[in-house]
RNA sequence: GCCUGGGUGGCGGAACGGGUAGACGCAAGGGACUUAAAAUCCCUCGGGGUUCGCCCCGUGCCGGUUCGAGUCCGGCCCCAGGCACCA
C-alpha cells in the first residue's frame, strides 16, 4: 500500500551508534567514517535550510530521479556533482537550496506491476526506499524534509489547480489531431517523445492515429521560447542549438491561391516567396480538408477518395515516412497562381504535412527539389525564375532543382532584384493586393499531454452530455487516482473501465457525468517540481511566494544531455506559464546548465544485457563512498563521458589513504599548534616552499571548481600538494614553527577536499581538534603574500626550439633577464657565434633568441 | 544532407592571454622491505638515435600566419550526438 514519502524519510538507515569522537586508527576505514558523519550530520540538521533574505541565496539542483529500482552510477555521477557544488557553495557563505525527490509517476511501474503481480503504487514506494537508503549512504547534503514524489497526490493536486486554470485561459484545450502512438506502451506520444521514428522508452516504431487529445498550447510561447534562449549564456550551446532547431521559426509568407471556377481559397505557406512566379501546380496534404471536397464530382473523385484513405495518416508511420516515394493525384480542380493568373493543377501529395503550414504547398519545380522529382513523374510544368549570379537557366535542361538564392527572372516588376529583398517585397506587395502576407510559422506543435494509461495524475476534467466539458470544481481536488484498479493486461487505460472513479455528477447541471479517464504525461510533474522543493509542504496553493520568489531561480542545474529538448523545454514553457499566472515572477527556471556525460564500462553503455552494470552498493560496500565520489570527480571532467575502471578506483583509494596516513603522521606535530597566519617572511626556505605550494593549491582549486567545475584538475591538484607534503616531512624540521606551518597545510588540504570526500574531510578535522562541522567552516582564500615567488624560472630557446632554462630572481628587469639569457652557455652554443637579430620575452617565462 | 561537439602516450586525462606537450592518476618494467605474498616506498615510462652531454621526430591529414602553433586561419579525413520530405 502507498506510504506517503514524507512520513517514511524521517526513517533513517539503521546507523549503530558506534562512535562520535576522533577515529584515528592506523588505517584508513570508510565504513566507520562514514556511517558516523551521516548520522551526525542528520542529527545536527546541517543541511536543513530556510529561505533567508538576509543571505545570499545558491539553489543547486540535479534532476530527479525516475524511480526505477536501483541507483546506478549515472546518478551517483550526477548527484557527487551536485553535491560538490551545494557544498562548495556553503562553504562560500550561500544558504544553499539542495533537495531531492522522485519522478515518481510513469510506465515501468505499470508493466512491472504487470510482471510481479505487484500494485505500481507498491512498486513505486518499496523502490524510492531502496533508492533513498543508497542515496544516503553517499552522503549527500540534502534537505531531506524537502523530499516529494510526484505520485502523492498532495503533489499532483496542485498540478491539476494549474491545468484548470490553464484551461480556463485556453492554453490546455482539446482537438482531433493525427498523434503519435506507441503500439507497445498503448498510448500517444508527444512529437518530443518521437525519436527518429521509434517511442523514446521502448524503441518500438510509433504510428500515426487520429484521436481526440489534450493539448498545451506551448506554441502560444514559441517566439519567447525562442528568443529568451540568447538569456542563457550559462547553457550549453549544443541544447541551445538543439532547442532552437527543435523551435524551428521560419520566416516566409502566407499567399492564398482562389480557385478556378470559384469557392474558397487554398492558403499555403512559403519561405520562398521570391519563387512565386514558378509555381506551377499545387500540392495538397491527404488529410487536408479540400482535397475531397475539390475531387468531389470531377471524374478524379474515385482515385483522389482510394488516395486519401491509402496515405491519411492511421496508415502512416512516423518510421516509413522516409522511406516512400513522392506520388500523388490530380484532384481533377485548377487553381489560380494569384500574380500570374495561370491556371495551376491542384493535386494531393503524400509528402505533403497536414501539421505544418496550411497544409498545402505551392509547388516550384525548378527551385524545389521535391516539386521538381514531382513534376517530373507527373509531366508537369517547369518554370525557371531565379537564376544564379551571372547565369540563365533553361528549363528544359535542369537535372535537379537550383534551390540556392539568386537573381528574378521572369517575375513582373520584381525582375532582377536579388532573392532575399524580393521575398520581403513581394510579401508586402501580396500585403496590398489582399492576397497574402508576410507570415512566421514554428516547427514546434502544441504539446500532446493526454495519456492512455493507469500510473499518473489524472486530468481534472468532467464531461456531460448536456453541458459539455467542465473543470473539476476546485474543492473537490485533488482527483485522486484510485488504487482499487485491475491492471491485468496491456490495452485499454484501467481508469476507464472503472466505473466508480467515472461516474460523476455534472458540476455545472448536476446530472450524470463521466470523468476524463486520460491521464497526464509524466513530463507535466517534472516541468514544475523544482518549484515545489521551494515550499513543499504548502498546503494553501500551489506555490508559496514568499520561499519561491526567494530560492527561484534554480542558480545551477545539473542532468543527461538527454533531456535537451524534453524536460527542458516543457520546464521552460511551464515557468513561462507559471509567470502569467502569477505565481512566480522569473521567465527562465535553470541559470546554469551542466549537462554531464553518461558513465560507461569497457566503452559501453551499462546494462545489465551486456553484464557490464557496476553497483553502487558493492563499490559503497568495498571502499567506501568517498571513494567512489573521488573516482567519479577524478577520471574525467563532468561534461564527457566515463569509462568506468576498477584499477582507477584503487587509485582513488588509495590517495585518500595516503591523506589519511599523512594527517595521522602529522598528528603530534600539529598538536597545540596554530595555523601559521604570518607574513611568511620568517620561514626558512623548506617551510615556504611548503606554504608557497598550499597556497598556489588554493587558488588553483578555487578556480578549477568555480570557473569551470572541473573537479578532475582541481584534485590533482590537491594530490600534488599531498606528495609536496610526503617530500617536506623528509626535509623539514620538527619545530614549533614547522608546526604552525603543517596545520595550516593539512587544515587548508582537508577543506579543499571536502566538498568531494565530506567524511574522511569531516573526521580527519574533528581529529585536529576541531568541535564545529568542516562544513560550517570557510573556504579558504590564498595569501597573496605566499604565491610571490623569489625566483623565476625562464626557458631558453633558440629560433622557437627549447634550449635549455635558467633561474633568475623575481627581481630582475626584463632587460637583465634577457641579457642573462644571451649569455647562458646553452645558448652561445647554438648561435655559433653569430649576434642574434632578435630577442623575444614573452610572460618573463620564456626568452626566444632569433639568428 | 544540415547543425553541434570532439580527434593529444599502452589507458583516463592536463596544458583555459599562442610561450618547456604529456600535470595528476592508471597500467607496465626495474629496485627496496618481507621467509613469501599483499600493502607500502623509490626509480623508469611518447617514438628514434646517443659519445649519456644531449640530438632528431611527434598533438587526425595538407597548407598558411608567427620569433614561436595542440592552441589562430584555409582546405580535407574520421568519430560521437541531434535534426531530417517543415514547403
Amino acid at each position: 500500500m502507498a506510504r506517503s514519502p514524507v512520513s517514511v524519510i524521517k526513517i533513517y538507515v539503521t546507523i549503530l551508534r558506534e562512535e562520535t569522537g576522533p577515529i584515528m586508527a592506523v588505517r584508513y576505514e570508510p565504513r566507520r567514517v562514514e556511517a558516523k558523519w551521516q548520522q551526525l550530520w542528520q542529527e545536527t540538521r546541517l543541511f536543513e535550510v530556510e529561505a533567508d533574505p538576509a543571505r545570499p541565496k545558491y539553489y543547486v539542483l540535479e534532476m530527479f530521479p525516475y524511480p526505477s529500482g536501483r541507483i546506478h552510477m549515472g546518478h551517483v555521477r550526477n548527484y557527487t556533482i551536485g553535491d560538490v557544488v551545494a557544498r562548495y557553495k556553503m562553504m562560500r557563505g550561500f544558504n544553499v537550496l539542495h533537495p531531492m525527490g522522485w519522478d515518481a509517476f510513469g510506465l515501468p511501474a505499470e508493466n512491472a506491476a504487470l510482471a510481479r503481480r505487484l500494485h505500481p503504487a507498491a512498486w513505486t514506494y518499496d523502490n524510492i526506499a531502496v533508492m533513498r537508503r543508497q542515496l544516503m549512504a553517499l552522503g549527500y547534503s540534502y534537505d531531506w524534509r524537502r523530499e516529494l514524489a510526484t505520485c502523492d497526490p498532495e503533489y499532483y493536486r496542485w498540478e491539476q489547480l494549474v491545468f484548470i486554470e490553464m484551461f480556463r485561459r485556453g492554453l490546455a484545450y482539446k482537438k482531433m489531431a493525427p498523434v503519435n502512438w506507441c503500439p507497445a506502451c498503448q498510448t500517444v506520444l508527444a512529437n518530443e517523445q518521437v525519436e527518429g521514428g521509434a517511442c523514446w522508452r521502448c524503441d518500438s516504431e510509433v504510428v500515426l492515429k487520429e484521436l481526440e487529445q489534450w493539448f498545451f498550447k506551448i506554441t502560444a510561447y514559441a517566439d519567447e521560447l525562442l528568443a529568451d534562449l540568447d538569456r542563457l549564456p550559462h547553457w550549453p550551446e549544443r541544447v541551445l542549438t538543439m532547442q532552437r532547431n527543435w523551435i524551428g521559426r521560419s520566416e516566409g509568407a502566407e499567399i492564398r491561391f482562389p480557385l478556378a471556377g470559384g469557392g474558397d481559397p487554398i492558403t499555403v505557406f512559403t519561405t520562398r516567396a521570391d519563387t512565386l512566379w514558378g509555381a506551377t501546380f499545387m500540392s495538397l496534404a491527404p488529410e487536408h480538408p479540400l482535397a475531397l471536397d475539390l475531387a468531389a464530382g470531377t471524374p478524379q473523385e474515385g482515385e483522389v477518395r482510394r488516395f486519401v484513405e491509402h496515405w491519411r495518416a492511421q496508415n502512416r508511420s512516423r518510421g516509413a515516412l522516409e522511406e516512400i516515394t513522392k506520388e500523388g493525384v490530380f484532384t481533377g480542380r485548377n487553381c489560380v497562381n494569384p500574380v500570374t493568373g495561370w491556371e495551376m493543377p491542384v493535386y494531393v501529395a503524400n509528402f505533403v504535412l497536414m501539421e505544418y503550414g496550411a497544409g498545402a504547398v505551392m509547388a516550384v519545380p525548378a527551385h524545389d527539389q521535391r516539386d521538381f522529382e514531382f513534376a517530373q513523374k507527373y509531366g508537369l510544368p517547369v518554370k525557371v525564375v531565379v537564376n544564379p549570379p551571372g547565369e540563365t537557366l533553361e528549363a528544359a535542361g535542369l537535372t535537379a532543382a537550383w534551390e540556392e538564392d539568386g537573381v528574378l527572372a521572369d517575375s513582373g516588376d520584381f525582375s532582377g532584384l536579388a532573392s532575399a529583398p524580393a521575398r520581403q517585397a513581394i510579401a508586402r506587395h501580396l500585403a496590398e493586393q489582399g492576397l497574402g502576407g508576410p507570415a512566421v510559422q514554428f516547427r514546434l506543435r502544441d504539446w500532446g499531454i493526454s495519456r492512455q494509461r493507469y500510473w499518473g495524475a489524472p486530468i481534472p476534467i468532467i464531461y456531460c452530455d448536456k453541458c459539455g466539458l467542465a473543470p473539476v470544481p476546485e474543492r473537490d481536488l485533488p482527483v485522486v487516482l484510485p488504487l482499487n484498479v485491475e491492471i491485468d493486461a496491456i490495452g485499454a487505460s484501467p481508469l476507464g473501465k472503472l466505473e466508480s472513479f467515472l461516474h460523476v455528477p455534472c458540476p455545472t447541471c448536476g446530472r450524470p457525468g463521466r470523468r476524463e479517464a486520460d491521464t497526464m504525461d509524466t513530463f507535466v510533474e517534472s516541468s514544475w517540481y523544482f518549484l515545489r522543493y521551494a515550499c513543499p509542504d504548502y498546503r494553501e496553493g500551489v506555490l508559496d511566494r514568499g520561499p519561491v520568489n526567494y530560492w527561484a531561480p534554480v542558480d545551477q542545474y545539473i542532468g543527461g544531455i538527454e533531456h535537451a529538448v524534453l524536460h527542458l523545454l516543457y520546464a521552460r514553457f511551464f515557468t513561462k506559464v507559471l509567470r502569467d499566472l502569477g505565481y512566480i515572477t522569473i521567465d527562465e527556471p535553470f541559470t546554469r546548465l551542466l549537462t554531464q556525460g553518461m558513465v560507461l564500462k569497457e566503452g559501453a553503455k551499462m546494462a545489465k544485457s551486456k553484464g557490464n552494470v557496476v553497483d553502487p552498493d558493492e563499490m559503497i560496500e568495498a571502499f567506501g563512498s568517498d571513494t567512489t565520489r573521488l573516482f567519479l570527480l577524478f577520471a574525467a571532467p563532468p561534461e564527457r563521458d566515463l569509462d568506468w575502471n576498477d584499477q582507477g578506483v584503487m587509485g582513488a583509494h588509495r590517495f585518500l589513504h595516503r591523506v589519511w596516513t599523512l594527517a595521522r603522521t602529522l598528528l603530534p606535530r600539529v598538536k597545540g599548534a596554530a595555523a601559521y597566519a604570518g607574513p611568511g617572511t620568517d620561514l626558512p626556505p623548506a617551510l615556504g616552499e611548503l606554504r608557497h605550494k598550499v597556497h598556489r593549491t588554493i587558488q588553483k582549486v578555487t578556480d578549477d571548481i568555480e570557473a569551470r567545475f572541473h573537479f578532475n584538475t582541481a584534485i590533482a591538484a590537491v594530490m600534488e600538494l599531498v606528495n609536496a607534503c610526503y617530500q617536506a616531512l623528509e626535509s623539514v624540521p620538527d619545530d614549533e614553527l614547522a608546526g604552525r606551518v603543517w596545520r595550516e597545510a593539512l587544515e587548508t588540504m582537508l577543506k579543499l577536499l571536502h566538498p568531494m570526500v565530506p567524511h574522511l574531510a569531516e573526521e580527519l578535522w574533528q581529529a585536529l581538534g576541531h568541535d564545529a562541522s568542516l562544513q560550517r567552516t570557510a573556504w579558504p582564500a590564498p595569501d597573496p603574500a605566499a604565491l610571490v615567488e623569489s625566483t623565476i624560472t625562464v626557458v631558453l630557446q633558440v629560433n622557437g626550439r627549447v634550449r635549455g632554462e635558467m633561474a633568475a630572481p623575481a627581481s630582475a628587469t626584463d632587460e637583465q633577464i634577457t641579457a642573462w639569457a644571451v649569455e647562458q652557455p646553452a645558448v652561445q652554443k647554438w648561435l655559433a657565434g653569430k649576434t642574434p637579430k632578435r630577442v623575444v620575452l614573452a610572460r618573463r617565462k620564456l626568452v626566444n633568441i632569433v639568428v
